[in-house]
DNA sequence: CAAAGATAGACAAGCGCTTGCATACAGCGT
DNA sequence: ACGCTGTATGCAAGCGCTTGTCTATCTTTG
């Protein structure tokens, strides 16, 4: 590998000047001839400068951690390539991890994305006073770093505000093992709020369920659901997340139950799950992917000096209509 | 941030000494209580080493670069999960890119990990010597790096047999955009020949579909191949990748045909969409995530100068049965 | 008791790059 | 002819860490 050296002997210069031709740092004159026989002999040794020592001398590494609690979950797809394309452009490099420590300071990052799981608050790290830009559901206002944030509350409420549209009253809901969180997330308290909102109608809630496999879980939440008496007239479905979800729809094929025509579904997360399901989800969006680069922009913002307050910016949930959801079919009675 | 040096003060001694001390790189003797007065103040100081500092020293950064060309597919999450959890385990950061730019010589990486898109051969890199390991369905032997491939082949001869063998004579393929590949896929080459090698089986492929969302590609195929007068008598289908099953089950589902009942369906490329589908997908499993951990490890073995040659590794392809292909039903004549 | 080990640690040269400052030589005005 | 202002470059001190080598003191041992 070619140095700044060897480029500075070729071209009978100083390594100084070459440093500041190959940066275009030429706040001090260079003349032409000189800066064309460094730019050749750069060529000639096809030299790449060595990110290390530049960063070593610098200061920045040019590098920003991404955290992401679950590696696993379908969500994280979208992130990660909005992040990354956005990070390359602005000539940052991604190093992502599951683990916070490897983002503990000394690690050589600029920075760091935080992005929480939607129904728990963020750490706070100890990351030797580099911004953190956080991507969350539940953050406290006033913090001192970069904030991304949206309504889980209102995600439900938008859920159930399109199902009452559509005349359902009696809503069943899949909560997967929330049943132990204190204090409860807000998409539950959003999508009971909704609820009373609404005239007439009712809710049906499933709690708990052992099985890890977040699919599986749905399917056999939806099953004990279907199952209890209190069902009866349940004409739609609020699935946590996309896994649940899938696998409610798995339940209610095996029941036999027609989506959407007798059971409307819709579901929190949008995700290639959503789309490549049968029928195709109807989802309450929340805008992960693209509160995640917006977070990278105010961090590298921050990174690059660039930034004075801290605005907190918070990103609206959206419903996406796709095939789940149907009118309810004719009044049982009346 | 604490360095070497304040801690070289506070315990009086070189920072020589205190290195050797905390790397426990103690080829020479220290007195014990040396030790304990730099412990000490390493600790009073809160000391992290910088990465960097010992980056360049070293030559080595402790970093490994994934690439993957797209970033939005299922089957990524499960190897990016994996390998990220060995490369932490064994004291790695990793990387992650979708463009093999990011890896050009220079910038700090120990090796690389390129996991080739299942169908196409890898490209070379020019990453000035540091190690490369390749997770590719497709790389003639004989390369000076490290290789974790499988038999695309294989695969699609297993999952025809397993076809043939539920009695399944006429059988359907949804090849998504593979008609302009020259040569043909080896997975499409394996299809033919086990068909071939089947007595009385005949194949019906749907090759070309421009749609974008590999999804909707299935489904739009999926329409077409029920569409053709050779579709008669059509019991089951084989699908290129887990997107276009899921396209092809809404297909299906549509036209009211039962999935496995009427048409067994299986495909290529095991990941969470086929486990969450309904019904949940049989399918043909290459070891992708097994693989790149494999390469991983291949990888810092080579970085560590532990490994001489070059075994080119060879992990089998499996069949993983869930609920998407059943018997053939009863013979329509004869 | 002197010479030969051990033992304990200091010293300093890097790794490759950036950057503030000093220097050298023009040409200019007086 | 002299100092000046530019213009064009060199010099060298870091960035924080590693590591080969050298020195100094203390034990051994013949």
């Amino acid at each position: 590998m070619a140095t700044l050296a060897d480029i500075a002997k070729r071209a009978e210069v100083s390594t100084g000047t070459v440093s500041r031709v190959l940066n275009n740092k030429m706040h001090m004159p260079i003349s032409q001839p000189t800066i064309e026989r460094i730019r050749r002999a750069a060529d000639e040794l096809g030299y790449r400068p060595n990110a290390l020592a530049r960063a070593l001398a610098t200061g920045k590494t040019h590098s920003i951690g991404l955290y992401y609690r679950s590696l696993t979950e379908a969500m994280f797809l979208r992130i990660l390539e909005a992040v990354e394309a956005k990070a390359r452009l602005r000539g940052y490099r991604l190093i992502v991890s599951s683990d916070t420590d490897s983002f503990a300071a000394g690690s050589s990052i600029d920075g760091l994305i935080y992005i929480a799981p939607s129904d728990e608050p963020p750490d706070r790290l100890p990351l030797g006073g580099k911004p953190v830009a956080y991507v969350t559901a539940s953050l406290e206002d006033g913090t001192r770093a970069d904030v991304v944030t949206w309504s889980e509350y209102d995600g439900a409420v938008l859920a159930v505000e399109h199902l009452v549209g559509l005349g359902h009253r009696r809503i069943g809901a899949l909560w997967g093992a929330y049943a132990d969180r204190d204090p409860l997330p807000t998409r539950v308290l959003g999508f009971r709020a909704a609820l009373r909102a609404a005239a007439g109608a009712t809710g049906v809630e499933e709690f708990g369920e052992e099985d890890p496999d977040q699919v599986r879980r749905g399917y056999l939440q939806m099953r004990r659901l279907l199952a209890r008496p209190e069902a009866a007239g349940m004409t739609a479905v609020f699935a946590r997340n996309d896994y649940a979800a899938m696998g409610a729809l798995q339940a209610l094929h095996e029941a036999g139950i027609k989506v959407p025509a007798a059971m409307s579904v819709i579901h929190y997360g949008d995700s290639v799950l959503s789309r490549a399901a049968y029928p195709p989800l109807t989802s309450v969006s929340h805008p992960n992917a693209e509160a995640s680069v917006l977070a990278l922009e105010q961090l590298i913002e921050r990174i690059e000096d660039r930034a004075e307050s801290f605005p907190s910016v918070r990103l609206p949930v959206t419903l996406v209509e796709r095939a789940s959801c149907a009118p309810v079919p004719r009044p049982k009675e009346a």
